[in-house]
DNA sequence: TTGTAAGCGTTATCAA
DNA sequence: TTGATAACGCTTACAA
């Protein structure tokens, strides 16, 4: 490969001139400019990363921490980091990809190295270390989701205790007494998963304040049939009259059709509501079902748009929070007339 | 951030030395590695990454060129690059995640700017720009996947091709003659989705020259019930005796769960099979049906292996072809004795 | 508008 | 076993 000089001996000018006309740091006059685009195109040439790298201390290189973890929901994960990586080249940046379990230690080598300007923190649980040890990062960082410790990063998530919020009031106004909620895959519970938590927890208190009866449903470990079987039981023996769901759309989609063919009527005899279903759903704007979807793109835009702030203009990122105000989509599946949308 | 004199100095021995210790590419004596260790410790210290790259152009950063298309099925495709990420990590590199749709130009830039030291190609479809273009990259190029064209870099996949040969075979030795492919999303085929249209011709192809029947379903666009509904009259309608499925677990099992309530005796009325399903799915253990699994761990680990090998040693990938032979798990749900597994 | 030249922090060659 | 030092290719302050 060439390099930088074999550029400017081409074009017939100084090495600083070929790397203002690449860098737009210095005014290049159009003739000049011109010569040195020819010349580097006909030798092929590209700037060496690491050169550039050792002097200019900025790589365009961001880290994506996201761990593997068992029992993860690896479908609604993709999505994040593959919108993360998209947000992120669009603002200039690349994303190295760090999915060891333990995220402290490869972020520390990243990061000291002065490998990557900054961090993005994925899958985040309540007490996560990655976020209690972002200070000595040294870089800025921000985390997808609102653990409980996040004095040296920031914060970017949908605000799911309002979530929780909307979900029971909505329910509340529509009348409803008995809600029975369907929890996500059984695991993320139990490995603490943050925003699910934050979610349930929301959901028990108003629940609770409201005066409602609020009962789980853990996540389907067999036959989708089975589940479905399972849920409309309840249903009928604990004479629920709200569903909140946080399965799959395509779940709560068969435990709709099924309670429809048991003769059931939406909204009129049990309400129903997507929780955090992953955008919103072809599938159940098709059976006329209201949800608050995820928003994983407007998220990863905002978390890139704060970093790249950081990165670019040093401003600091310790302890801001930016919670999205989630949305409801009304399809009349919690009460006849539509309620104004949040 | 203190560089690699400051621990020379600390340590009393000079720059060299302390390179040394951290390479590894020249012994230092015990007594010395320890008081350059701790020094290094003491000022936490970290290689310059820029500098390293630099000099030894080398960096243990691959690129893995995972585009974003409309149409593509994100749950299944996460598997991979999740799964090539750790097996990268594992053998000492990074990896970039580049996610741009036109994958050639990014490609092109992280290479030719000497950032990433090997390429890795995913969701490959069948004439893929990115494999046509890899002599290119001037970096060893790896694709997971089977692209018509592949003479510039090495490809890592299932054997889909004897997949579906397997799959028809397996059923003409179980007496069937009317096989129903139950196809995946749609927009996958649509798009070109490399392994899943050599799958298809596969079963096309051996369908025929064993003399059977083969019809096909294209893939769940509405609700799953309805979707298992259609599959059902079909079964009824044409005397389907085997049943092929590559479609997600879950909905294989509605429809086995539904076969079953109809009066449906699996095997013997209808052989059901699933292809390529995503790993091993317990669901389908549960249910008793047979399946050849996706790999993605073990070809992500082979492919991982295949670029080690060629960035370290200079072994050239041009041309090179690894086909996994498929694993058929028969769970009897083909014949009543169990077939041999491939 | 353009050129000169001093580093950036490592690695690797040569010498001790 | 260790040390001194010349690159690596680029950016940027300073000079013209």
């Amino acid at each position: 490969m060439s390099d930088i000089r074999d550029v400017a001996r081409r074009a017939g000018v100084s090495v600083s001139t070929v790397s203002y006309a690449f860098s737009g740091k210095r005014p290049v006059s159009p003739g000049t400019y011109q010569r040195i685009m020819q010349a580097a195109d006909e030798l092929d040439y590209a700037p060496d990363a690491g050169a550039r790298m050792l002097r200019a201390k900025r790589n365009q290189i961001v880290a994506l921490s996201a761990p593997l973890r068992p029992g993860q929901n690896r479908a609604s994960y993709a999505d994040y980091f593959i919108e993360m990586a998209s947000c992120e080249h669009d603002r200039g940046y690349d994303s190295l990809l760090l999915t060891a379990e333990n995220g402290v230690e490869d972020i520390r080598r990243v990061t000291r190295s002065n490998l990557a300007d900054g961090v993005v923190l994925m899958d985040l649980v309540d007490d996560d270390i990655r976020a209690t040890q972002a200070a000595s990062y040294g870089r800025p960082c921000v985390a997808l989701g609102l653990p409980r410790q996040h004095t040296a990063c920031a914060c970017v998530d949908l605000d799911f205790d309002l979530m929780g919020r909307m979900a029971v009031e909505a329910m509340a106004e529509a009348g409803r007494k008995r809600l029975l909620f369907l929890e996500d895959l059984e695991g993320e519970y139990r490995r603490g998963s943050g925003f699910r938590l934050i979610l349930l927890r929301s959901l028990k208190t108003w629940a609770r304040r409201l005066g409602m009866d609020l009962q789980l449903e853990p996540g389907p470990t067999g036959s989708d049939l089975a589940y479905t079987q399972q849920v409309l039981d309840i249903i009928h023996h604990d004479r629920i009259d709200g569903l909140i769901g946080q399965i799959r759309p395509s779940l709560l989609d068969t435990v709709v059709v099924r309670m429809r063919s048991d003769g059931m009527n939406i909204p009129d005899d049990v309400a129903v509501l997507s929780c955090a279903a992953g955008k919103t759903s072809p599938t159940l704007e098709l059976q006329g079902i209201s949800e608050m979807p995820l928003t994983p793109r407007s998220l990863c835009a905002k978390a890139a748009d704060l970093l790249t702030q950081a990165v670019e203009e040093g401003a600091s990122l310790a302890g801001r929070v930016l919670l999205e105000r989630p949305t409801l989509i009304d399809r009349a599946s919690i009460s006849r007339q539509k309620q104004e949308a949040a």
